[in-house]
RNA sequence: GCUGCCGUAGCUCAGGGGUAGAGCACUCCCUUGGUAAGGGAGAGGUCGUGAGUUCAAAUCUCACCGGCAGCACCA
């Protein structure tokens, strides 16, 4: 007899070589008609799956969470199995669950196209209604190649070698159709339902390596039910309404044209928006001890060389050919240029750490592919700085560092963030000694810290390991804002020392940092997570003032002044256009205060308030809504500065 | 960069081998109206660029440029 253990603790034997489905349908028809797997000991396995041992078991039904990522699966095999159908010839390859969904790639010399996917989801319908059940078969190594190898499906075999001696090589039918699958999947076909979509086609380099063929990748979803698929859906078009160039649009921030591809026009809201963020960061890097600095937008290639950027990312640097035939490129990166601050005069163990700021705007010849509104640029500005110090002052360093980019991102409404950790890369400078030390300092720094991190193999920058802190858009795309990387190569390489306590020359370790990261793409960031209702403190417009008619364009305009004089970035409106009119346009101008002056407000001194996203009205003395305004809009670390004084 | 799709007025889009359309925005006139579109008139485009096919190209073909969705890349 086994003991299987229930998740209410009860207990119960059982004959070993029962399978969940039995016991799911001695406890009841109900649940086993709704069981999709049963998880043992917390691993997930198939309903058909003879039970041998003592196990904590749980029959995991259609309308649990942990039931969604086998709908999915079991959709992707039935996409698959569709696509096999309509169009014969075309090869399966992978088809895995993803976040929100799932996707399949296949290789088929003729492109899909969108207008195939209704045909598609018919007959993954009629798959579906077909109910056949999934079954699991391991099959020998050499009968699994036979099998694909005779269907032409050339991908499967490679899949097949590349799966582990010993590693067992399952398979799943359903009906007539078999995918080789790790799994596990629900019972039937049936269970998928009928709440799936195919969402968008895409090319996809197999094993995601650009050296190989291209496959053609098609995405979809699935949930348990209608109203979840219709909900997901309606949350993917109310993110594109939020998305960032639409905004940046409709807000007046930005623009791009075909000139200068992945290059911002700023226009003045945005760049209100821009110096606000700077301004800020000053007050932040200020306090934190850090000096600003400013070096040259572009420097001879031999620099770039020396550092070795020139050697990894020359195809990807803007280069300029001047009179003199030498070749200057627009910096890329701030580093070598502060190196060049810090090699300038001696510098003495005293001095450090010396913490380097520049707000930098560096230039990359990003792939055109890569480019995205703000978040992908070709031209954009780094808060960056590096600070020069000693083996010993690494953790420390890191660990304020990591405490304001959290700071600095809670000001801001981010508190979900995740750090990802990064090793070294392939392609790398630097010795395997020295790689060791820099990733032991940085994983010391990290631990002494408290960060949480999750390890990102080999994507370390070329001179060392890096943290990235990335956030996420409203989509769910996740991007890289901050970073932290501990370098022990480069400051060598362009000869930087300082004379240490001992009378003698050491190379310094330097610690790259950014916290905003890119401006360009944190203000991307910003407007996509507060869909373009930007804070006070951070609207370009804080205020409209505007009236009913032309009796109050005096007091308006003494409102304007009165709240400009308090520091607030205000602006009238006195056309002659209806209220409604000029409420519905600031609204969507997405202006966080407007301000209505009619005849009873200057008669009493007063104004009309109305918030952004909200119908109230409300009726202050002047005087009072100047100081709520101003206090409103108060940055974060003002607001803080000034608490600890009084307090 | 790769795969697929797209490029018509400032914006959203319709049209489609016989030399261009709508709504909103814009300009002017009327309207002075208490919180999300008052009315009327007008102006605005060599249909992304360049070649080719054709009697005729915005429409078909090709190349290039740019954009979108992914993939790859991201110092």
């Amino acid at each position: 007899m086994i003991t299987l253990t229930f998740p209410d603790q009860s207990k119960r034997d059982f004959k070993p070589g029962i399978t969940g489905a039995e016991v799911a349908a001695g406890i009841s028809k109900s649940l086993a008609k709704k069981a999709m797997i049963v998880k043992l000991d917390g691993e997930a396995t198939d309903l058909a799956e003879p039970i041998t041992a003592d196990a904590a078991i749980e029959i995991v039904t259609r309308d649990q969470p942990d039931a969604l990522e086998i709908i999915r699966h079991d959709c992707a095999h039935v996409l698959a199995e569709a696509v096999q159908e309509l169009f014969p010839g075309t090869q399966v390859t992978i088809g895995p669950v993803i976040e929100n969904g799932f996707y399949y790639d296949f290789a088929r010399d003729e492109p899909f196209s969108l207008d195939d996917f209704e045909a598609i989801e018919a007959k993954m319908r009629e798959i579906i209604g077909r109910d056949a059940a999934f079954t699991k078969t391991v099959w020998d190594r050499e009968e699994a190649r036979r099998y694909f190898g005779e269907k032409g499906e050339a991908y499967k075999v490679e899949l097949i070698d590349a799966i582990p001696e010993g590693d067992e090589i399952r398979f799943y039918r359903q009906g007539e159709w078999t995918d080789l699958c790790r799994g596990p999947h629900g019972p039937s076909t049936g269970k998928v339902g009928s709440a799936f979509k195919l969402l968008k086609l895409a090319g996809a380099y197999w094993r995601g390596d650009s050296n190989n063929p291209m496959l053609q990748r098609i995405y979809g979803t699935a949930f348990a039910g209608d109203k979840d698929l219709k909900a997901h859906l309606t949350m993917l078009e109310e993110a594109e309404k939020r998305d960032h160039r639409r905004l940046g649009r409709e807000m007046d921030l930005f623009h791009f044209q075909e000139e200068a591809p992945g290059a911002v026009f700023w226009h003045a809201k945005g760049w209100s928006l821009f110096q606000e963020l700077i301004a800020y960061m000053r007050r932040r890097q200020h306090e934190a001890d850090f000096v600003e600095v400013n070096t040259p937008d572009m420097m001879e290639r031999t620099l770039w060389e020396q550092s070795g950027h020139w050697e990894k990312f020359g195809e990807n640097m803007f280069t300029t050919m001047t009179p003199d035939e030498r070749v200057h490129c627009c910096k890329p990166m701030n580093c070598p240029g502060h190196v060049q601050i810090f090699k300038n005069g001696l510098k003495s163990y005293r001095d450090l750490p010396l913490r380097v700021a520049e707000f930098g705007k560096v230039h990359r010849y990003e792939p055109s592919g890569a480019l995205h509104g703000l978040m992908r640029v070709r031209h954009f500005t780094q808060d960056d700085a590096h600070i020069f110090c000693t083996d010993d002052q690494i953790t420390e360093e890191c660990i304020s560092v990591n405490a304001l980019i959290l700071s600095i991102y809670r000001d801001f409404g981010f508190e979900d963030v995740k750090i990802k950790f990064s090793d070294r890369p392939d392609k790398r400078v630097g010795s395997d000694d020295v790689w060791d030390k820099s990733e032991e300092a940085l994983k010391l720094a990290c631990e002494a810290a408290g960060i949480d991190w999750e390890l990102n193999p080999g994507e370390g920058a070329f001179y060392g390991p890096k943290l990235e802190y990335v956030l996420r858009d409203a989509i769910g795309r996740d991007w890289q804002c901050g970073t932290l990387q501990v370098d022990f190569n480069l400051p060598g390489r362009l000869g930087a020392f300082y004379i240490g306590a001992d009378g003698e020359k050491h190379v310094p370790v330097m610690l790259h940092r950014a916290m905003f990261g890119s401006l360009e793409r944190f203000i991307g960031i910003l407007i996509e997570n507060h869909a373009g209702h930007l804070p006070l403190w951070l609207s370009p417009v804080q205020i409209v003032v505007t009236t009913i008619t032309s009796d109050a364009d005096a007091y308006a305009a003494s409102v304007k002044a009165r709240l400009e004089a308090a520091g607030l970035r205000a602006e009238i409106d006195l056309r002659n256009e209806k209220i409604n009119y000029k409420i519905r346009e600031h609204s969507l101008a997405k202006v966080p205060v407007i301000v209505v002056c009619g005849k009873r407000e200057a008669e009493e001194g007063t104004v009309n308030v109305r918030r952004l996203g909200s119908k109230d009205q409300v009726v202050l003395p002047l005087e009072e809504a100047v100081a709520a305004f101003a206090d409103e809009a108060m940055p974060p670390d003002i607001r803080r500065n000034a608490g600890m004084l009084t307090a």
